[in-house]
RNA sequence: GCCUCGGUAGCUCAGUUGGUAGAGCAAUGGACUGAAAAUCCAUGUGUCGACAGUUCGAUUCUGUCCUGAGGCA
């Protein structure tokens, strides 16, 4: 039987302590389905549970890099299989918990990304010619090659546009389907949420036990190490970064702190909102983490998981 | 009690020589295929303190009141 469950939902929504509850009364393990997470030394900035906290479940995919190292979403895609269908074999059904959107969809959809790597010599003389010619210019030659991509994103997505061009360069396959439900898996998912008014007071009192905890050091500690890489660049750790880099003071890193954490959650919200397969767990203030874990075990019980 | 300066968007403020208003920040909606906590697109949300007067028309002028800060007593 090919199956897993998904609990997912916006920062700060209790994600951990569900999913490690659940985990445990399945007796299963844990496939955390976050980005940042994946980075060891990378403890205090993105909520990372501590061993206390995971009470013995086993969680995959957490302290697997190192910050310098090179991940992806398609990396993710092939391990994270890998590990559900050995725990499958096994007779367990796996919990994937996360909040990372393209890694859920990556496991929850067909997403094939393309056959092709990444290719950092292509990527590097790309980027050159944005910084000498204009995104624009490259968006134009996009345009050329793949007419029907250049329409879904923006002329001004810098990113997506190399990527793409990146992608053709090396003859690699497109696709525009990104909607096609995964096949060949039972799969639930259960998305966590709370009204917006509540979420952002909490992620606002998150960053603040962040703070106390040491996450200054942290960061200083990381950035002393590994200078301006890829992963420094979550929340959290990217504003003091430019804070140590003195474009603003301390003060003005928190509050920037705050404020990402709060669009990124916004960001998240609008992600998983498009999903119709998601079943919704409301967290207000009346409901506590218990009750609410009652109805999403009854739930899993009533799908036949 | 008197004098001065204020009260305009969630916040800080600008402005309208009388034709119902706009910046920054905050916020909101959305996109998303190998960096995704990334990257990008779009959007002004308002009893202009209250009531009355003048006026074709008042947020703008006048009066009274409420309210905040400072000063004089």
């Amino acid at each position: 039987m090919n199956r897993f469950i998904v609990i997912t939902g916006p920062t700060a929504t209790g994600k951990t302590a569900i999913s490690v509850a659940l985990a445990k009364s399945l007796d299963t393990q844990i496939i955390s389905a976050d980005s940042c997470q994946i980075y060891k030394g990378m403890d205090i900035g993105t909520a990372k549970a501590n061993s206390s906290e995971m009470q013995g479940v086993v969680h995959h995919f957490i302290d697997i890099a190192e910050p310098d190292e090179e991940y992806s979403a398609a990396l993710f895609k092939k391990q994270a299989f890998e590990v559900i269908d050995k725990l499958n074999a096994a007779g367990k059904t796996p919990i994937v918990a996360g909040g990372t959107g393209l890694y859920v969809n990556s496991l929850v959809y067909e997403l094939d990304f393309s056959k092709v790597s990444k290719d950092s010599s292509i990527r590097e003389r790309l980027e050159k010619t944005a910084d000498e010619k204009g995104t624009l210019y490259l968006y134009n030659i996009l345009k050329d090659k793949d007419r029907k991509y250049a329409e879904i994103i923006a002329a001004s997505d810098r990113r997506r546009i190399i990527r793409r061009l990146e992608i053709i360069e090396q003859g690699g396959s497109l696709s525009y389907d990104f909607r096609k439900p995964k096949e060949g898996y039972g799969i639930l998912i259960i998305g966590l949420k709370m009204p917006r008014d509540v979420l952002y007071k909490r992620t606002d009192e998150r960053v603040d036990t962040m703070l106390k905890a040491g996450l200054e050091n942290e960061v200083k500690t990381l950035y002393n190490h590994y200078g301006d890489v890829a992963s420094l660049k979550a929340i959290g750790y990217k504003e003091f970064i430019g804070y140590f880099k003195e474009e603003y003071d301390y003060n003005e890193a928190v509050r920037l702190i705050k404020r990402n954490t709060r669009r990124f959650a916004k960001r998240q919200l609008t992600w998983f909102n498009r999903d119709s397969r998601i079943k919704w767990f409301d967290l207000n203030i009346g409901s506590s983490a218990e009750s609410v874990l009652r109805q999403i075990t009854e739930y899993i019980k009533e799908k036949g998981f």
